[in-house]
DNA sequence: CACCTGTATCGACAGACGTCAACATAGACA
DNA sequence: TGTCTATGTTGACGTCTGTCGATACAGGTG
C-alpha cells in the first residue's frame, strides 16, 4: 500500500510508535501505565498553541493537505515551524511527503480518530 | 452538610477559563491564535501520562466520581498527585468537591465533549 | 483539647521544551 | 556547474514543568 520504498520524509522514522488503535474510551476503564505513556504523546502534541494552529491549518486545508509554505504564517520563525511539524509527525498526527520543491503535510485520520474515541463520554 | 459558602477547593479558582464551547472541528477552519491559545491548554492537560491515568481513573470510576484516595496509586508521590489533579482542574477537565474527610473528583463532560468535537474528522 | 488521617501548598531541583540564528540539505533551473 | 528557493537540522539560551520532601490545612475521633 502506498509507498513502495522511496519516501525520504516518511521513511526516516518508524512512523508513529504511538500508532493507531490504542485505547478504549477513557470512561470505560483506567488506562495502564504503558497505555498512558504511549497515548499521552498524542495529546501533548496538540498541547501547544502553535502546533494546534498548524494542525488545524493542515486539517482544514483544501484537498486535505498543505504545503509548508501555505501554513508558515503562525508568528514564529521558519525553524520553529519545522520543529513543530516534526513533533506532530512523530506523534503520528501528520504525515509528510516531498513533491519537488515543496513538502506537503496531511492529517493521519486513524490517529485523530483514536484520540476522539478516547474522549467519547459515557459510551 | 452542603456547605452554604465554604468550599475552599471549589471556589478558589474561577473554574475553567478555558470554559466550555470553544471551537469547531479542526478540519472546518484554521483556529485563530487566540482560540489555539485557550484550547491548547485542554490538550496539554491530557498530555502527561500521569494526568492521563488520573483522568481515566476518575472518568471510569463507578458513580462518575472518585475520591483522591481511590486513584492515588499511579506511581508518584502524594504531592505530585495533588499537583496533577490541580492542573486537570485548572484546565476545566475535572471538578472537585470536599465531602467530610475526602475530596471527590469528577469529569466535566462539556469540556471533554468540546475536545472530542474538535477531533471530529471530515464533518 | 490533642492527635491522627487525607489533601493541598511551598520551595527546590533536574530535565524537558519552545524559540531563534546559523548552517545544512534537497530540488529546480540556468 | 552554480545559484536560488524551500525546508530541515544544529546548538544555544531562557523558561516551563514534573518531581520530591517538608510543611500547612481541614476534618474526624478520642
Amino acid at each position: 500500500m502506498s509507498n513502495a520504498k522511496a519516501l525520504p520524509l516518511l521513511e526516516r522514522e518508524p512512523a508513529a510508535e504511538v500508532a493507531v488503535p490504542c485505547c478504549p474510551p477513557l470512561t470505560e476503564r483506567p488506562l495502564t501505565a504503558d497505555e498512558a505513556e504511549r497515548t499521552a504523546g498524542m495529546f501533548k502534541a496538540l498541547g501547544d498553541p502553535v502546533r494546534l494552529r498548524l494542525f488545524s491549518l493542515v486539517a482544514s486545508h483544501e484537498g486535505g493537505e498543505a504545503c509548508v509554505c501555505d501554513i508558515s504564517d503562525v508568528g514564529v520563525s521558519q525553524p520553529t515551524v519545522s520543529h513543530h511539524l516534526k513533533k506532530l509527525r512523530e506523534a503520528g498526527l501528520l504525515t509528510s511527503e516531498r513533491r519537488g520543491t515543496w513538502v506537503y503535510y496531511r492529517v493521519e485520520p486513524s490517529v485523530v480518530a483514536a484520540m476522539g474515541q478516547m474522549l467519547k463520554i459515557a459510551g
